[in-house]
DNA sequence: AGACTAATAT
DNA sequence: CATATTAGTC
């Protein structure tokens, strides 16, 4: 068998002892209509070992070719045949399964040959041929392999291109035997069975599993979260792959993992660097590095519309696998950015309902404040109602606090009488507090009144704090982790800027005068690029509550943009927290539990925020550090990390402070009620 | 030879 | 985009 082929020994064609036949059995297509020719021609094909077809009708063998594409690895045709000649079946064979064809022909006329040639023969032999030259035609069987595989990778292995064809797949333009499983090969061989597979196919499957290719790692929360720690304790400097991989310390995660992690890392970081430090620069940029760098991020969970997998922590790596770890929409990501960028829209009115002048002014003089934009578009949700927070933050303050904020006295807002003739669209309310620059939010509203509200911030980083606040900070919107996140990896660098004195402050206020339910709120962490994300929905968001980074397993239902998490786990929790806040509402909303101090001042972390030096985890208060959660300390981290890009020496002067987002939750009562809670933190991070 | 990382591919 | 893979260097 085989073996007397080996004529070529282990030439070039096949090292493999599967292969090493190769010419043997090359399936070969003659088609002349002068039975005689074809008779001959088959004969000295056949001696030469070939499979061979031998048929006197060019359409018949076209049709031949054509059901089986890939049967056959070479055709060999006369020139001159009645209806379709040598010429046309070359050209339609090329263009169709692109195989090797050699013309035959009784006439060497140049111009023949040249047509030949020029429509794509690979070879044109004169009649009579010689059977030496018959044992010579699978060159351009492999010759046509060498040629495809050069065509879509630079590198043509002759090797593989020989091996390809042996395998007989030969096929034609499609196939794709070239692959991988070279030694796929004979066993191809083996299944007899011709059936005509399509061409193409088989190319992956035949391989042995274990071959199949690693799924791609997803960097999810605890696994990015791990990647900083690492790099936080190298420093930026000695981050490099391996060490990093060494200290994660996780299973399956291959230094190139971290690799490449790391130069994303790195670019995120470049990018913040090179921003400018305007918050609102900061946050403005949808393109913002950060932001993506935060859906990147565990906040991706955010989007993720069923809970995300995640693998042990601790060992595996998280790969994406269908339907466990499903993005959402892509646009639903860009969103998220957009929601921090909502931000930077602080300054002007945007919103056609804002057709008041008076309001526009009121605007302005607010800066800090919010705005409501009403048209908002949310998309998901008929009601339309929405409001617009803008928060901001600021400097001094190191701490955390989240406080209560009555709103005027029977109704908790402050409505400008320009508006109380008005529709119930647009409500703005100001509050000076303490040494802080006003705040205001503008509240529009015109639907049916609904249902819940909540504001809440996310968690601040080093504001955490008070236990009792703790799950309340667990629950945040998707957007506030992104600030979050956005913070992390870039906090320091753009908020350095902040004056000293602005303090961002996010209000939510509401008003009896609004058909309660539709209320939109639209701050800028609940915005979603343009669309504000409609928190008014009966539900009520939820928030996963996951640490930022966390794992839990949340259902995250994603409605366009708008995002409803729901997290059976903390579901309770936040349910509990509700109510609470509600009750609290009432009466005149004191910070019962949080974090604010009583006096509401900010000062809570002053201290460490004022010890400028060391490193940063050290920076702030043990205790504090001791309450934070993973994901507070991981943005600790990472802004230490930032820092010490961005200053060797130490923290830029100010602290940056971070105001997150706010998340207003409020019942139906509530808005009738006409309190408002505002739950203020500051993320304060640190910064000397 | 092994590791880094920028560049490029998927 | 987020990751993987490649390729040039050190």
């Amino acid at each position: 068998m085989a073996e007397n082929q080996k004529g070529g020994g282990s030439s070039s064609l096949g090292d493999e002892n599967g292969r090493d036949r190769f010419p043997v059995g090359m399936r070969v297509l003659a088609v002349d209509d002068d039975r005689t020719c074809i008779k001959v021609l088959e004969n000295m094909l056949r001696s030469c070992q070939y499979h061979v077809t031998a048929t006197t009708s060019s359409i018949k063998a076209l049709e031949m070719l054509r059901q089986n594409r890939n049967k056959f690895d070479l055709v060999i045709s006369d020139v001159k045949m009645p209806d379709i000649d040598g010429f046309k079946l070359l050209e339609l064979v090329g263009l169709e399964m692109d195989l090797p064809v050699i013309m035959l022909s009784g006439h060497r006329d140049k111009e023949l040959v040249m047509k030949g040639v020029l429509h794509g023969a690979c070879d044109y032999l004169l009649k009579p041929v010689r059977i030496e030259e018959l044992q010579n035609i699978w060159q351009h069987v492999v010759r046509k392999k060498i040629d495809r595989k050069d065509q879509n990778k630079a590198a043509a292995n002759v090797e593989e291109a020989s091996n390809m064809v042996g395998e007989g797949s030969q096929g034609t333009a499609s196939e794709n035997n070239s692959d991988p499983n070279v030694k796929a090969g004979q066993k191809r061989k083996e299944q007899s069975e011709e059936e005509e597979e399509d061409d193409e196919e088989n190319e992956g499957e035949d391989e042995e599993p274990s071959t199949q290719k690693k799924p791609r790692l997803v960097w999810d929360a605890e696994l990015h979260r791990k990647f900083i720690d690492a790099v936080n304790q190298l420093s930026l400097e000695n981050a490099v792959p391996k060490k990093i991989l060494d200290l994660m310390n996780v299973e399956g995660l291959t230094r190139e993992n971290v690799a490449s992690h790391l130069q994303k890392f790195r670019l995120g970081l470049r990018k913040a660097t090179q921003q400018g430090n305007s918050v609102a620069a900061a946050m403005s940029g949808i393109s913002d590095p950060y932001l993506q760098m935060g859906s990147i991020d565990g906040y991706r969970d955010f989007r993720t519309s069923s809970g995300s997998r995640r693998i042990s922590s601790t060992t595996l790596p998280s790969y994406a696998s269908g339907g466990i770890y499903c993005g959402l929409n892509p646009t639903t990501g860009s969103s998220m950015g957009g929601i921090s960028s909502s931000l930077a829209q602080w300054q002007p009115v945007q919103s056609q309902n804002m057709m008041n002048s008076s309001v526009n002014n009121l605007v302005r003089n607010f800066p800090l404040s919010m705005l409501a934009a009403n048209q908002s578009s949310s998309l998901l949700h008929s009601t339309p109602t929405s409001v617009e927070l803008n928060q901001l933050q600021q400097s001094n303050c190191t701490t955390g606090f989240r406080q209560s904020i009555p709103i005027d006295n029977s109704t908790g807002f402050s409505v400008p009488s320009v508006f109380t003739d008005r529709k119930p669209t647009i409500v703005t309310a100001n509050y000076p507090l303490s040494g802080l620059s006003s705040n205001h939010l503008l509240l529009q509203g015109n639907s049916p009144p609904t249902h819940n509200l909540g504001a809440f911030r996310n968690p601040s980083s080093l504001g955490a704090a008070p236990a009792n606040t703790e799950t309340f900070n667990t629950g945040i919107s998707g957007s506030s982790n992104v600030l979050e996140y956005t913070e992390r990896w870039q906090s320091a660098a753009q908020l350095s800027n902040f004056p000293n004195n602005s303090l961002p402050l996010n209000e939510a206020l509401n008003s009896n005068q609004l058909p309660p339910n539709s209320l939109r709120f639209s701050s800028s962490a609940s915005h979603i690029g343009n669309s504000p994300v409609d928190f008014s929905s009966t539900s009520a968001i939820h928030v996963p509550l996951e640490d930022a980074m966390g794992e839990r397993q949340c259902q995250d239902g994603l409605l366009g943009n708008i995002l409803q998490a729901s997290c059976s786990t903390q579901r309770q929790s936040w349910e509990d927290h509700k109510q609470h806040y509600s009750e609290n509402m009432s009466n005149t909303f004191n910070p019962s539990s949080s974090l604010i101090s009583p006096n509401g001042d900010t000062s809570y972390l002053g201290q460490s925020s004022n010890q400028n030096n060391a490193d940063c985890s050290e920076r702030v208060d043990a205790s504090l550090v001791g309450q934070m959660n993973e994901a507070e300390r991981m943005k600790l981290n990472e802004a230490c990390i930032f820092q010490q890009m961005n200053s060797p020496e130490g923290f830029s002067q100010n602290t940056f402070g971070f105001l997150d987002d706010i998340i207003i939750e409020m019942n139906k009562q509530i808005l009738y009620s006409a309190g408002v809670s505002v739950f203020l933190k500051f993320d304060c991070s640190f910064g000397k």
